[in-house]
DNA sequence: GAGGCTATGCTTAGTCA
DNA sequence: CTGACTAAGCATAGCCT
């Protein structure tokens, strides 16, 4: 054989993708890609997460362990911070380290307040025009089990048809030309 | 050439990594390797990401994106203006001033993340309260408008995700014949 | 659009500094 | 912890169905 089946991955450039196809495949694709990497991390390293997004259209996507509101919650209470450990130089190293802990913890805390509030504004936005998003979902899946897993896997497909039907149906009767659904 | 430099990444079991060292080693690297992804995902597809992650030691990590560059700075590097020179006790007193500085700071801007939260998480209950009530499964497809079903249909596509991960790190787990998640 | 495939780019475990 | 390196495991862009 002399040609190969596909180019395979190709090298992508970090820009915006413009077209607005592969922009929803790719960040479909790559939302896949990072929700399982925070399974490996919330399995391997015993990590809490808690994970929000609007895409441009403000759609929201979220993704908690445990629940997203106890990740939240726990920003509220942290550690009381140590007031004072000079015993030993060992103790100097662990200061060290928490000052770069700190900082960066500081840095990102503002972004995370920046992206608070236009979060809120998204769902200010969202609650005015009475779109109800994101919220059965965001059940404890972890904590389901077998038998409700399976029930609610089934479930899902069930309804995934139904949905399915219905867009077709929609599609079929408004014919193409005006907003495609993603 | 006999013997390779290295054994290259070895694939590693899905499972609590016990090692103390080999857990921090990997959950540092690992951290990065999301933070990154966020990143292609804030640029390629104009994302807003807000993300928050404690270890097991309650130690918290954020991302969140606007106001993205400081934290992308960060990342890349971790401690701009001071070098990692060795112990001195000047520099030491300053470090330890800094911390309650920074704590005194970290603790104004929680203050301030606490209030956009609360009223962010006022919003979306009024959101949740609104379609928690009935079964959402048995929710009639065709009264639901175009916004509506497309929301519907992403959002069960999140589930899906949710639902199949948690399938496979259960058949993982059981493979293994080790432990429960987490 | 989702799902599957393939080739290739990207990530990272293991190791040492 | 941070950084660098290697090799091999993984993720995914482009196609196709």
């Amino acid at each position: 054989m002399a040609g190969k089946k596909t180019k395979g991955k190709q090298k992508i450039l970090m820009k915006k993708i413009e077209n607005m196809e592969d922009k929803l495949s790719t960040f479909s694709k790559r939302r896949s890609g990072i929700y399982k990497k925070f399974n490996d991390l919330i399995i391997t390293c015993n990590a809490e997460i808690g994970f929000l997004m609007f895409t441009e259209a403000d759609t929201p996507f979220s993704f908690g362990h445990p629940l997203i509101e106890t990740v939240c919650d726990k920003l509220r209470n942290p550690l009381p911070p140590r007031a004072k450990t000079d015993t030993d130089s060992l103790a100097d190293a662990r200061e060290k380290q928490r000052i770069d802990r700190l900082n960066e913890e500081y840095e990102n805390l503002l972004g995370e307040l920046e992206g608070e509030r236009e979060r809120r504004k998204a769902l200010e936005k969202l609650s005015e025009e009475k779109k109800i998003e994101e919220c059965w979902f965001k059940a404890p899946v972890e904590k389901l089990n077998g038998d409700e897993i399976q029930l609610m896997h089934d479930t899902f497909l069930e309804l995934h048809d139904a949905l399915c039907d219905e867009l077709f149906n929609r599609l079929s009767l408004n014919d193409e030309g005006t907003s495609s659904i993603q």
